[in-house]
DNA sequence: ACCTGAACACCGTTCAAGT
DNA sequence: ACCTGAACACCGTTCAAGT
């Protein structure tokens, strides 16, 4: 009876958890992290501010749940690579990218704790190690040991956006920056850090970072192979 | 003629940079991050809020300065360690525990990026990593790699060591109430994360630590072999 | 030259009043 | 039951006035 009138009769501009992520992601994207204020939100859902906490505990679970939208978009994809290396390789690589779209994700990634957003890495990452045939009581420190890793980068990643975006520089221009300020330092103090800050500059950070994953990798299959 | 008096004569209460970082690492220690206020800052200091930015630029600038002055002390220590791998766990160990008894600034220490703390830890380590032997264009990789890796730990801990705060609760029952939470899972989508669940409970923090720090310093070892 | 502290612009969160 | 939006408590930063 109210079936056939359901569908139209439900207003679209009802008031959810789910539209008012995606409008903080939109705020996020465009404007920053600054940009996010319950002022702005609710202006964009037109709405009142005191309405978004009928749906959303605080700004704190606003940013979790905004992160965990980014990071369970880019683990959706279907993982049918060849080895548990390729699939580690293509997880790490598609959340690089997705903190790359959205700086402010990595930062709030490294604050969520147990949370969701680094549950769903952690699986993901566990089953490939599992399928690599690391011993079952290394599992854990071998799965948080490469989430850490993303982890980190992650946030270094965003922290490097984050600055260049205060300072009004494009990303390279800041690396260039960074990359002169190192080779002023006292050579007596800072001998390495002068000598890669050369390497610094036109060095492509996927590459580094996956870099990374395989130095990890490496090891986990060297330890795999002794036990 | 003047130097009889100067020593007596220069206040003890003037304000300095080095004077307000202290303060403000106090003030972190004992209230955590949300209660370094200038409010509060420069009550302690016995001044008004605005004495303050005579000596540093704004809170962001504070913090950095703050967190560099614990990984400065963190880093201080002579490294008469036997091996570079030997060199690179204790410098890992040192920094671990600094952010272990100063939880605040694991945070601050993501947002960093190129600066003074961050390097100094880079330094140590790139130091190492090419007494190791790994080729020199892989110096940036390797370095920047276990970077990374105690960066994303630092922060992690950070986050759960602020959780466990907001919840009022000790780092132990926290865990545990994380360890209960993965175990209640859906077991089809989260297999691995709750087969770790019960790992998580009791174990060791810094022994995970250390072994990811193994894993990569094991990754680069073979690394120099090939080449 | 440096400190003082009131004032400003802003933000997260609450809650009585509406519908 | 849910939204509205004024009000509250607070915070980083500035700046004219002091010393």
């Amino acid at each position: 009876m109210n079936k056939k009138t359901a569908p139209r009769a439900r207003r679209d501009d009802m008031l959810s958890r789910e539209r008012i992520i995606d409008a903080a992601i939109d705020l996020l994207d465009r404007e920053g992290e600054r940009g996010l204020t319950f002022q702005a939100l609710s202006a964009q859902l037109a709405t009142g501010p005191g309405a978004i906490y009928g749906h959303i505990a605080n700004k704190a679970d606003l940013l979790t749940a905004a992160c965990d939208a980014i990071v369970a978009r880019a683990v959706a994809s279907p993982s049918d690579d060849a080895t548990p290396q390729a699939a580690i390789r293509a997880l790490a690589l598609a959340l690089f990218d997705a903190m790359d779209d959205h700086p402010w994700a990595g930062a709030t990634l490294i604050q969520a704790g147990g949370q969701m957003p680094v549950v769903r890495i952690l699986e993901r990452v566990g089953q490939q190690i599992s399928a690599l045939g690391v011993p079952q009581a290394a599992h854990w420190a071998g799965a948080s040991a490469v989430v850490n890793y993303i982890l980190g980068v992650s946030g270094q990643n965003a922290a490097n956006a984050q600055l260049a975006r205060s300072q009004k520089a494009d990303r390279d221009t800041f690396l260039a920056e960074v990359a002169i300020a190192w080779s002023r330092l006292d050579p007596a103090q800072y001998p390495f850090t002068r000598s890669v800050a050369g390497q610094l500059r036109g060095h492509d950070d996927r590459e580094d970072f996956l870099a990374g994953v395989d130095l990890l990798l490496a090891g986990l299959v060297s330890q795999a192979q002794i036990s």
